[in-house]
DNA sequence: ACCCGAAAAAGTGTATGCAATCTCAATGCC
DNA sequence: GGCATTGAGATTGCATACACTTTTTCGGGT
């Protein structure tokens, strides 16, 4: 349930700021107010519902600030998990990283969004779990959840894909050569790009 | 009271592993079972108290490889907190954290362990905000509470408090001196030597 | 003496009911 | 006409009750 709610907060089902009813979602559900509102209390603890006391729970809307600060916190991430990449994948997970990033090129020559979205998200959960830090993979993982709902439309964009290729493979070949600053610094510049393209999304749809 | 129980496990007053009956703990806090359960949805969710389907809820123990990758993550968030720091800290922020800095020198002198530790998690919390970035600042002061209870007791080791002041140094050093990377590389060192020694109090005391 | 099994006890998960609080709208006052 | 106020409706927060799972204990058998 509390993978549910997650999906429809991520996937966009559920908008920033949208009202959630306890009793709603409890009836929605088949199940009385009480579990619902254990689940919305993780939610709100993982950050992707805000709960004001006495007056329910909204999904999460984050000021812009916050958003961009997000956003830097990623870029930081991802950068160390690119550089412990390098010095720590095995030969195998080198090989698979690869072996799917140049299988998503054709997903960008027949501008295949949604699986390329999902090829995204692969590959960066891989960049996560080849730093051999599985907290820091958790940490990271949670972290691109909660920004997915403000990162979601960003393919639309004209060019976007083939950009995004673009940037993958300079991460890509940076680990094969074992270069961790150079994997580092190229996932930094990635995330920061993606963060410029989506600050267009930013803005929360609805602010009653 | 979620505040309570944190409060609780960091101090050491509840050891990991041990249980967490709702019963008891609606009774000790005067209230149902009902808040009880939500509090300690929301810890499990911050990951203090680990919830076992039908079997209750015990303080989080966790296992050692994790642990080192939790110290291996924290250390990498310093890093680049302090690096951050050094760039971004305000004329005001870098003096007061160098006067305080300063000041600590007599705890150490006077090996007065629990003043120290007092300034330690003060020292610590102005290099994740001096990072600008709120975000990461809570992400790492989240992780910080999370391995407060397997680093409790460091400061009672011999000679651990001069240490750690003569590492705190080399951070403010190089903040001071705006010199990013090694402050970074400072911090990264500082907290691997934590890790170290905290090592020896990683052994879950109850597991039953 | 040890092991296995069944029943009782303890404890968790969910449902429901009630009190407190908030929202919203209509009304009265300035 | 605009603003504060008050009441009704709706919604959250907590307490209690019950069903179901797990654990423990006690008895019997090997």
């Amino acid at each position: 349930m509390v993978r549910t709610l997650s999906d429809r907060i991520v996937t966009g089902a559920l908008l920033p700021g949208e009202r959630l009813d306890e009793q709603s979602l409890a009836a929605g559900f088949l199940v009385s107010r009480t579990p619902v509102r254990e689940a919305l209390g993780q939610l709100a603890a993982i950050g992707l519902v805000e709960r004001r006391p006495n007056r329910g729970a909204i999904v999460a809307v984050i000021a812009p600030d916050r958003l961009a600060a997000m956003f830097d916190a990623m870029a930081e991430m991802e950068g160390v998990c690119a550089r412990l990449s390098a010095s720590r994948m095995t030969a195998a997970e080198r090989e698979e990283l690869a072996a799917e990033h140049r299988a998503s090129k054709e997903l960008v020559r027949a501008g295949r969004e949604d699986d390329y979205d999902r090829h995204n998200a692969v590959f960066h959960s891989r960049l996560y779990r080849g730093s051999h830090n599985d907290f820091l993979a958790d940490l990271a993982s949670q972290t691109r959840v909660r920004l997915a709902p403000f990162r979601r439309a960003q393919f639309r964009l004209d060019g976007r894909l083939r950009k995004s290729w673009h940037e993958h493979e300079r991460i890509v070949e940076a680990i094969l050569a074992g270069e961790g600053e150079r994997a580092g610094a190229a996932a930094k510049a990635h995330v920061a790009e993606v963060s410029q393209v989506s600050a267009v999304f930013a803005t929360p749809k609805l602010t009653p």
